[in-house]
RNA sequence: GUGCCUGUAGCUCAACGGCAGAGCGCCUCACUGUGGAUGAGGAGGUUGAGGGUUCGAAACCGUCCAGGCACCCCA
């Protein structure tokens, strides 16, 4: 093995087959958004470490942010998350902007931890926010765009489900428990890690937390509740929109799901396959004001987001990702020899110029290497132009998925390249 | 940051203290003005790195690097 410089740990390389994919999820993601009337946004990737401090989960940006000073020793931060910077966007536009603003985002983010599976250092995340409204509607339209991408997709309601729950709902119940304010912080952290501890350790936990053995056992029946959601007007009313807009298939009450992040005040949501295979493929909620710690009035909103890693491994194991090709509707124009280049090159920028995706070969190589090169790139079709052909103002037109060819005037090409391209379509 | 598992040819893996191998892929030829196939040859490894134990290490031991799994946290 030769000494190669290692790529920096946690990343990942694209190469052209792994970059149509992302392109692939790019462009249903821009569908998706678009057809609910979002608009896209970016922010830079490098804010300053103060933009963090205030806002996010605290160990999200002390032990999860790459930061680093600049050479003037200012620290800067690689983004860990967009919301921040979406914050400050919105608030020093706040008297101009008209609100509701629906906008949404594809772009890296960087954390540092420790990669494993469907977690990387750096990926790529999908944000969408409704900002400006704290209508239950804008968190049903929310998890509807959630719901309408994973159907894009082709991930069908039993594949996956969008799990939800309303955290003034658990604050409530817990309350009627007879939970302390102070302690609800910690018991609702503790909810969100139910199912990833052994039983008896989460008990102990739970206890240990300041609990009675009465009021562990009335939480553990909350938390094995399905029906608890019909004691919220709000949830009430949230299901009830998303049976309308027609993704309520998609769409379970959970009361174990609370999400991590401080700044969620109301309805708090996140995507999982139901195999139990992945970790959150996304995640999301309601938060009471976006931009309370930038400065600027009060602003409601909802919103998710979605990192490229998991959704990616979850489409692998369901073979939801096609197969993406460029040249596969590419037409390959083989060169004869040097006396033909010209004749061929002629040929390869007229079809460039009708519209086509045409790629030549460097050398004068044998036919049969430059077919074989052809094939295995992926080209729909080729194109063989050699003395006979010139002299007759011919050309050979082969379709190399059909395995078959044609010997047709030059001027014909067009249409025959056609049938063999609209056919490819159909398939 | 903590614990556990793994690292052998381009890829997937075998060899498990005694000569480093297979399948696929790659290259050449049969092949002539024609790509899936078939057949015949061929190239390719300091066994992740650098140490230790041993007559002898891919294998055993500790260190580092990388990947995976769980925790933490989260997309």
């Amino acid at each position: 093995m030769e000494k190669i410089i290692r790529s920096v740990k946690g990343t990942r390389d694209f190469y052209p087959q792994e970059m149509a994919v992302r392109r692939w999820l790019i462009t249903k993601i821009q569908q998706v958004s678009a057809s609910f009337g979002y608009q896209e946004y970016d922010g830079p990737c490098l804010e300053t470490i103060d933009l963090y401090a205030a806002k996010s989960g605290e160990e999200l940006v002390k032990e999860q942010a790459f930061v680093f000073p600049d050479r003037s020793g200012e620290n800067i931060a690689l983004r860990p998350e967009l919301t921040p910077t979406l914050a400050r966007m919105i608030a020093s536009k706040q008297n101009e902007l008209t609100f509701p603003c629906r906008w949404w985002s594809f772009g890296p983010f960087w954390r540092y931890e420790r990669p494993q599976k469907g977690r990387t250092r750096e990926f790529f995340q999908w944000n969408i926010d409704l900002i400006g409204s704290d209508q239950v509607a804008a968190d049903a339209e929310l998890i509807a765009v959630a719901a309408e991408f994973l159907r894009s997709m082709g991930v069908r309601p039993e594949q996956a489900k969008i799990l939800i729950n309303d955290r003034r709902l658990m604050d409530a119940q817990l309350s009627q428990i007879g939970i302390h304010t102070e302690l609800r912080p910690a018991i609702l952290r503790q909810i969100d890690r139910i199912d990833k501890q052994p039983a008896e350790v989460w008990d102990k936990n739970t206890l240990d937390l300041g609990l009675t053995p009465e009021q562990l056992s009335e939480l553990k029946s909350l938390l094995a509740s399905a029906d608890l959601w019909q004691q919220s007007p709000e949830l009430s009313e949230l299901f009830s929109e998303l049976d309308a807009l027609g993704v309520r298939e998609y769409a379970a009450y959970e009361p174990k799901i609370i999400r991590g992040l401080d700044y969620y005040t109301g309805t708090v949501f996140e995507a999982r396959d139901t195999a139990g295979n992945f970790r959150a493929i996304l995640g999301g909620g309601h938060y009471a004001n976006l931009v309370g710690d930038v400065g600027g009035k009060p602003l409601p909103g909802v919103g998710f987001a979605m990192g490229d890693v998991v959704i990616l491994l979850l489409l692998e194991s369901l073979g939801l990702i096609p197969e993406n090709n460029a040249a596969s509707e590419a037409v390959f124009v083989s060169i004869f020899d040097e006396n033909c280049r010209s004749t061929s090159n002629r040929v390869a920028a007229r079809l460039r110029r009708a519209g086509y995706k045409v790629f030549t070969y460097p050398g004068t190589e044998k036919l049969t290497r430059q077919l074989k090169y052809a094939d295995k790139v992926g080209a729909r079709a080729a194109l063989v132009i050699g003395p006979d052909e010139i002299e007759r103002g011919e050309v050979v037109l082969k379709d190399l998925a059909a395995r078959t060819q044609l010997l047709l005037p030059e001027a014909e090409l067009e249409k025959h390249l056609a049938a063999i391209l609209a056919e490819r379509q159909s398939l």
